[in-house]
DNA sequence: TCAAAAATAGCTGAAAACAGCTATAAGTAA
DNA sequence: TTACTTATAGCTGTTTTCAGCTATTTTTGA
């Protein structure tokens, strides 16, 4: 049975990948690739009658995000490990593909090597990164920081009182403001963070771990 | 000089385990001990003075909440490596931790082998973590993708304009819709995700991955 | 101690959000 | 095929947000 083999499909949009990666992996007798696909769409439907070890999964794909499709596919089968394979070297992104279930994360530069070792210890149920990789998670995300920095303590108050679903007359009765005095903080909020309106505001203070 | 040993410090509210990792690790000529403490402020300051290679971080601490400090001592020291040493098994804490900074995150049931392992590994520049949390992190957040669920298709559609800063006019003109059908997918959206403002909606949306 | 930054308060008017309803057509699952 | 869900559209009225200003007091840093 399938089942028992070290079963590997690749999903990458340039089939040159999907190729390479077959051969690489075609040499060891441990593995078993059993398909590659350039849609999002059409491995789900495969992994729903096939059984999936493991996923190398490219995050920039047509149809379909990268990101929704790691949750996707680890609802459908929490069992294969989603090992992401991309040219993104955005911190947030990777932690993102982490908190959606991936199981490692490998840059596309990686050395065949590099690639070989990290598919390895996701077999063994090891989390794994290429080495510029675990260096991008290392590294704190400074700039996020000091925009962070930036904020007054007034306003960082505020705005977690905003992000709580408070309104600007609930905030200002709880801090013995007036309505006008939070108006203006939150105004400078907006300002300072790039922000459109609260939504675009809550977003990105979230993502950034401000609040 | 103390820069070119591998300084480490140990950050925990029980003395008892200060004590431990310094009689566990005292045995190994490579580290230096250089420091035990039980509040964070206390860590704060030494940090500002000496250079700490690695800090094994409690995350309960009396004064100041873990996740917090870590983002603290990677602003103040972006080279010092923070080791989490937690009980907590909860997988957005763990992910939290990692946004914050942290390179690891040990589990204090951990093994004395599996200490001085992830110890080392960490010390290599390595993201390292003890067994268990690896398997908690493999494990995807079932519960947290049945509330995305309930949402149709186009009120997660609506939602992500929504998170982009985006008006209901600007929705309703992009989606060819009227925007009174876009106020009811509003609508709708803040009474499934039990919010009470767009800041609330998008806090928790963004907590959760919905977007 | 002097200048800058932060926090405070105020005003107006337009735009947007929100609550609370009704109602119909299309698709879907029991 | 019937009942339910989803998507659509509409209305009214109130509350809140937001932009664009001015201006005073307090705190802080150089």
């Amino acid at each position: 049975m399938s089942q028992h083999k070290n079963t590997i499909v690749v999903v990458d949009d340039h089939p040159i990948v999907i190729e390479g990666l077959i051969r690489l992996l075609s040499k060891k007798p441990e593995y078993e690739i059993i398909g590659g696909f350039t849609r999002g769409e059409e491995f789900i439907s495969f992994l729903k009658i096939a059984t999936v070890k493991i996923v190398l999964l490219d995050i920039m794909l047509p149809d379909i995000n990268g990101m929704d499709l790691c949750k996707t596919i680890k609802t459908i089968s929490p069992d294969t490990v989603v090992l992401a394979f991309s040219n993104y070297q955005e911190r947030s992104v990777i932690l993102q593909m982490l908190a959606n279930g991936a199981s490692g994360y490998l840059l596309k530069e990686s050395s065949i090597e590099e690639i070989v070792i990290c598919i390895n210890e996701a077999l063994n149920g090891q989390i794994t990164f290429s080495n510029i990789v675990k260096e991008i998670i290392s590294r704190p995300q400074l700039k996020e920081s000091q925009d962070f920095a930036k904020l007054t303590v007034r306003e960082k108050e505020i705005l977690k009182l905003i992000a709580d679903g408070k309104t600007t007359n609930d905030i200002a009765e709880m801090l013995f403001l007036s309505k006008f005095t939070v108006e203006n903080h939150r105004k400078n909020l907006l300002q300072k963070l790039k922000a459109k309106n609260v939504a675009d505001l809550i977003r990105h203070a979230t993502l950034q771990n401000l609040i």
